[in-house]
DNA sequence: TATGAATGAGCATTCATTCAT
DNA sequence: AATGAATGAATGCTCATTCAT
């Protein structure tokens, strides 16, 4: 039993390891000696834990994921608007490990192109966001529909947020994609905080 | 002359061939012999136009940029709004083509974190991409300060839109992308149509 | 006491794992991972009972030779022509075990021509089945020298069948390689049965 | 046109290096690597001949079967005993190239079994080999059927000794195979010379 | 210009072996 | 006695690049 425990932390080790490397310097970088060299093992020794490097990297891509769109493990949740918000906010690349894991699933996508498992992975883990997102502004009183559309067009601006941000970090500092959002938030009168019963994103001049 | 003219002829020939290796199955599929080869050329003979590979993708990217955040070749504009229209939606992967040059510049952006010119030449067009679609707004009666804000937020929207439809593509066919983008440009009563004075985005319910 | 026992039947147990891989798949998919495994132990356990690849393979290889040229047990021999033809019949690939083994030795084959260990190895089997052969021929009522002779001959047709039946199982089904060692021992006038006092190989047009 | 012959002719010189070592020290000695360096080339030039290790191994198989069973090619045949005799004469490892051959039709024996391809070629070409060898008795004036049947014989005679030289070379050098060849087809009534018209294989006691 | 043979480094992978438990 | 994690060398193969023709 130990055994497993040791062996599941080194994958998701070895997968850290493999995430850096590709979200530094892209796929091409996730040779399986860097990934070893980086993680203090050798070669060989990595193929205990995947037995392929297709292995690894579905791996790596799943918990880039998970990270990314997946579920919220947020145990104490204030409201449905802060749950909302915090869903959201961790798809944005506000720090150094969601930048990381941005990068990774971004540099899977074209290959997903041409290979179907990794295709599906991609898209169910979109789908699962938007069901996610879609629930929780449902819990914050919208109507299914509604929920529905809103869910999409909230994605879309945090993904835009998100993209513009890695293809020009500099122009998108943590502060700027973090105001992106509550805009974006207090636009369909969701903002967690009071509600601005006014026009959405009012814009002076 | 019609030598050089030639030389850039084959140069963009070899960029496209480029760009749909790399859009069909990654970066990693991009290599000088089935560049080559899907052109109709022989290894030795493409670096007659590109001394090194890095020169190919530099290219490429380049190409792909143009095409995705360029400057449009409208040659008659109708209208502001329309020109306005005409650039976000040259930023959508509406058919085989953007998609291919979403498909491109998306996987050099991990390859970009660790290389500085590639992340120059992204980060450059962006810039490019907002001061166009910004001075289109100024046009269509913004003012300087709002123009700016709204080109990033449209912007936000667009590649937000985008990145879903290269994730799930199933999910967002061209008429969704285009509805969302119409959305948009709506919700900033700048629909190039009659001008809406009412509240944007009116959703029932 | 019952250790080494135990420890000797391993050893069989494994070689006969090996000399399964070897037929199945040449000398190449003998590794010790699959031969562990098809044992049901794991690597290392192999090597409490052949501390070496090469101390397994030398214990196979001597194995499918005891089984191919090795001495019979014949336990009760009823008369020396038949011992005479057990000894020729236990060198046919007659069954899957037979077939196994010839496999095996003849597997070994190139890499003895390199190895003056195996080559030892294989050289004794051989002499020893001629000597064999030889003194049941003496037994049959052969003179010595001319007993030698004809074993070298009877081992010829023998050998050579088998290694037609190697390379082309389908074109010799048990029942003719039999047959055709029935003939042999007929042609010497030791057939086990009734003397034919005529012209041997007698043949119908 | 003279790039063909060249490579062919480089192909060639390839499976001669790779039967020159698979005879010298098994299957598992012909790595591309040491192939590429026998021949004073490099890895990766091995590939521009041939695409795979198999291709090469395939080749070098049908080259050896031609060699040791092949058609020969003896222009001018003084008679049809000469050519039979020439023939299975071919089939002896007489010399150091013959027993190459044999050396390395033997290796692949095991691992035809588990390849329906190899074992194709090898069967194939004992096939040919047994029509050949029929029709030259037919020419030699044996009836088709009794032909078919004595050809069988002498190829077992033939592939007995040579195997039985493969393993124990020093008990059967070259003029020891050459007489058992010599009384095999004295044996049928065909030795090429006078007809002996008596009992075949006479033996003094 | 164009070719394609040749190079050599780098890749994922496999494997025999060792060793702490 | 037995395990299986770890090692590191070796293998087949791919690829960007060079260069003589």
């Amino acid at each position: 039993m130990p055994k497993i425990v040791e062996s599941d932390v080194r994958r998701s080790e070895l997968a850290d390891v493999t995430a850096r490397l590709i979200a530094r310097n892209g796929l091409g970088a996730a040779t399986m000696r860097d990934v070893a060299a980086e993680a203090g093992l050798t070669t060989g020794s990595v193929t205990h834990y995947f037995a392929d490097k297709r292995e690894l990297l579905l791996f790596t891509l799943d918990a880039s994921l998970q990270r990314r769109c997946g579920r919220r493990h947020s145990t104490a949740v204030v409201s449905p608007a802060a749950a909302l918000h915090a869903s959201l906010e961790g798809a944005l690349p506000l720090d150094d490990d969601r930048h990381r894991h941005w990068m990774v699933t971004v540099a899977f996508c074209a290959l997903a192109a041409g290979d179907a498992e990794l295709a599906a992975v991609q898209r169910n883990a979109y789908r699962e966001f938007r069901e996610t997102v879609t629930e929780q502004l449902v819990a914050c009183g919208f109507a299914e529909k509604r929920a529905r559309r809103e869910a999409e067009w909230l994605i879309a601006v945090v993904d835009g947020v998100a993209v513009q941000a890695l293809f020009d970090q500099e122009s998108w500092p943590a502060t700027r994609q973090s105001a992106m959002l509550v805009q974006a938030l207090a636009s369909i009168e969701c903002d967690g905080a009071a509600r601005s019963p006014g026009v959405h994103r009012k814009e002076s001049t």
